[in-house]
This record gives structure tokens, sequence and C-alpha cells, in this order.
DNA sequence: AAAATTTGGTTTATAATGTAAACTTGTTTA
DNA sequence: TAAACAAGTTTACATTATAAACCAAATTTT
């Protein structure tokens, strides 16, 4: 009946993340926090995990002479969130 | 943005409950545990902390000689409900 | 009628998680 | 050149979630 919730996007945080990666090509470490209103450790930490899960790519590069640090969501990813979301249904239709 | 999310109510087995309350006038431990399939301790818990809130009351009382427990969720455990899944939303809708 | 099992939970211990504070490395500005 | 700022990372802590162990009463089995 209540089917199980991937725990790695069953956070606030990493939902907002991916929330936001799956409408854009790619979004930078400063702009994911400016949206977030995250704080930088936290953001950093939870970046990690979802790319660990491969639900993103963390590409590092400079932008002038500042290390600039832009995450991308993979198929992989947009599909856990796609799945996300959809399991999440189940768990609302009772409230509507 | 991205509005806070209810930590209550941002928990796998808190949130069955109460959508399963949601639906219903009341619904009795053994029930609650059948449907989500938790364990006994853990909806014990659960279950603790969402009457902590005020989310749900508890009556305790027999069915012949068994003990009972039974549930109901309160007008201010609905608003709580309704408010979680408004603010979800936010959160979804860029993986529509 | 004892013993074993089941029902309906609660308590407690442990593992996992989320978060902020402190730190690092390099850059810009006064 | 010293102070402040940018962009993160690491680490430590506090909160959570969960299962395992436990308990009391009722029921079933022998």
């Amino acid at each position: 009946m209540f089917p199980k919730l991937d725990p790695l996007l069953h956070s606030e945080l990493r939902l907002a993340v991916m929330s936001l990666l799956a409408g854009v090509d790619e979004a930078d470490f400063t702009y994911l926090k400016k949206q977030t209103g995250a704080t930088s450790g936290n953001l950093s930490v939870q970046i990690d995990k979802l790319t660990a899960a491969g639900y993103i790519t963390v590409e590092k590069g400079f932008k002038g002479k500042m290390p600039r640090t832009t995450c991308q969501i993979t198929p992989a990813g947009q599909e856990a969130f796609r799945g996300y979301v959809n399991a999440l249904q189940e768990y609302l239709s009772s409230g509507k």
C-alpha cells in the first residue's frame, strides 16, 4: 500500500537540490545555496551523497580565478526523482 | 522558494499513519500496523510523537478482554497534513 | 491446569542522519 | 600587507529512525 520512499530523496535539502536540477541543464554551488537557503556545509555534504548515489555529477572548474562547482542531474537521478514523486502520491492522496 | 517541511510529518511512517487517519474516523494500532507494515516498536514511538504534537489523539480501551489502542486525527493534525501536502508541491513541481 | 503461544503493545539501545560550526585555501580590497 | 571575503570541505554534535528486547495479559495446546 505504501511504497518505500527512496531515503536519498526523502530529505528536505536533497529533494530541493534535485528539484532545482531537474528543471535546468546545470546549476552551480552558489546558485543552489541561494535558492535553497542552506548552509555551505550542509549543501556540500548532501551534494556528496547525491553524487555517490549517481543521481548527479559534479564538475569543478574556475570562473575567472574563483573556484566553481557545477552540478547536473543524471538520467538515473531524473528517474529516481520521478519514482519518488510517484511514490509520494500514495501517501498524500488521502489528505487531498 | 522552498517552504520548510514540517519535520513531524516528513517521516515515512508518521506520514503513512497520518495519511491513513486523514481518510477515516479512527483506526486502531493493529490496523495501522498492518497497513503500514511497520514494527510495533516503531509504530508505538511514532504514535507517541504525533500525539505529543497534538496531531492525533489516542484512546486506550478493550475489545472484549484484549487491549485496544485507537487513534484519531485532530483538526490540528488535518491542518498540518494539508499544509505539508501543499508545501511538498513546491518541491515536486519541477520534476513532473 | 500447566506450559507454551499469541496479542498488543512499550522501553531501550544502536545505527544512521541532518546540521551547524569550525576550518581551509585562495582572492580581493583597503 | 593585513583584513575581509568567496567557495567550499571537514568534523563534531544532536536528533532521528528503527529494530531488538522486553512485558503483561489473554488464549490455546497438551
